[in-house]
DNA sequence: ACCTGAACACCGTTCAAGT
DNA sequence: ACCTGAACACCGTTCAAGT
């Protein structure tokens, strides 16, 4: 990538990153060309879908999440460490308004940019699953894509403005039928 | 309401419902007056916001399914009526794609067209939760706008095209949450 | 190589002008 | 009263023309 190009590329991804955090998941394309003050063909030049955009903003954040799972699978009490991820993991989507949608369409779509990192947190979050369920602490009727779809569901509740509060509650019971009752 | 008025009203109408089922919520307003052979002006004459026409389109619905309830008030097992109900409303808004986002937005908010419509349904629903709740089939610590919440999110997992398989099976995960172990 | 921005085909919504 | 559709301010996306 030429200098200029890579430049350009930076900027661009961090005046998005700005506005994914400010405007949400659906900030128009256009919008971010502007504010880059950037043609909107150089938008799409480096980033030619929205999709591949979101990759380039999320795919690090996800990695650390998928860490940050690797870290909690040594943990002792595995429906706990199950349960701190998902809130993590919801935690961040709450701050990334309008990401479920595109997620949800990726982890289904390998053709998707985003695709490959939805898979990676979904991996995630059923290593912890799986461990819980050796443990016996997690349901074990359950598996990752499941978990993933519950957790989307939790966090797209969360995403809704007037019910983020009740969320939190919901993901309480919601949790409560995935791990085992103590 | 001028004989025309009413002919294109009811035309309007029609149309709509014909868009909601084939195309979903979102729809483009244009479209909807283009396939009515109307000018845009009269369908927002007619119907102001998107929300009064999906009221307009949703009422009936809504008010068979809470009639649905009223009838499974008299049911014998109040957890299987609580049951039977849930699963009605999430097939019809399956049927309605794209109609969750909006009904998320109007019940918490007192001014859009199709609150009233939405409240109707959360409070049928909550008085069958409270007659299960007073049976002792279902958990006591849950109120009507907390189902509401628990079954908009099982309902827009099962609006999303690849996942509507595994939401019919996370349904009764949550659902295991909410009534009692049998 | 890379960037620009006009161009195309769409939106939602309003409101002057017509009947 | 009611209807029409041009008008305005937006989109996403492409691609010829420029550097």
């Amino acid at each position: 990538m030429r200098a200029d190009a890579k430049k350009n590329y930076d900027h661009l991804l961090s005046i998005a990153q700005k506005a994914l955090l400010e405007q949400g998941a659906d900030v128009s394309m256009r919008d971010i060309a502007r504010q880059a003050d950037v043609g909107v063909g150089t938008l799409y030049r480096h980033f030619p879908t929205r999709e591949a955009l979101l990759d380039a903003l999320l795919r690090s954040s996800f990695d650390d999440l998928a860490g940050k799972a690797n870290e909690l699978n040594g943990a002792a009490e595995t429906d706990k460490a199950l349960l701190v991820w998902l809130e993590e993991v919801i935690a961040f989507t709450h701050a990334h308004r309008g990401i479920l949608e595109p997620m949800m369409s990726a982890i289904e779509d390998p053709a998707s940019a985003l695709h490959e990192s939805c898979v990676r947190l979904k991996t995630a979050g059923a290593s912890l699953l799986r461990r819980a369920q050796a443990d016996g602490t997690a349901r074990p009727d359950l598996d990752g894509a499941e978990l993933f779809d519950l957790i989307a569901a939790l966090a797209w509740l969360r995403e809704q403005p007037a019910h983020a509060q009740r969320a939190a509650r919901l993901f309480n019971v919601v949790a409560g039928a995935v791990l085992k009752a103590p």
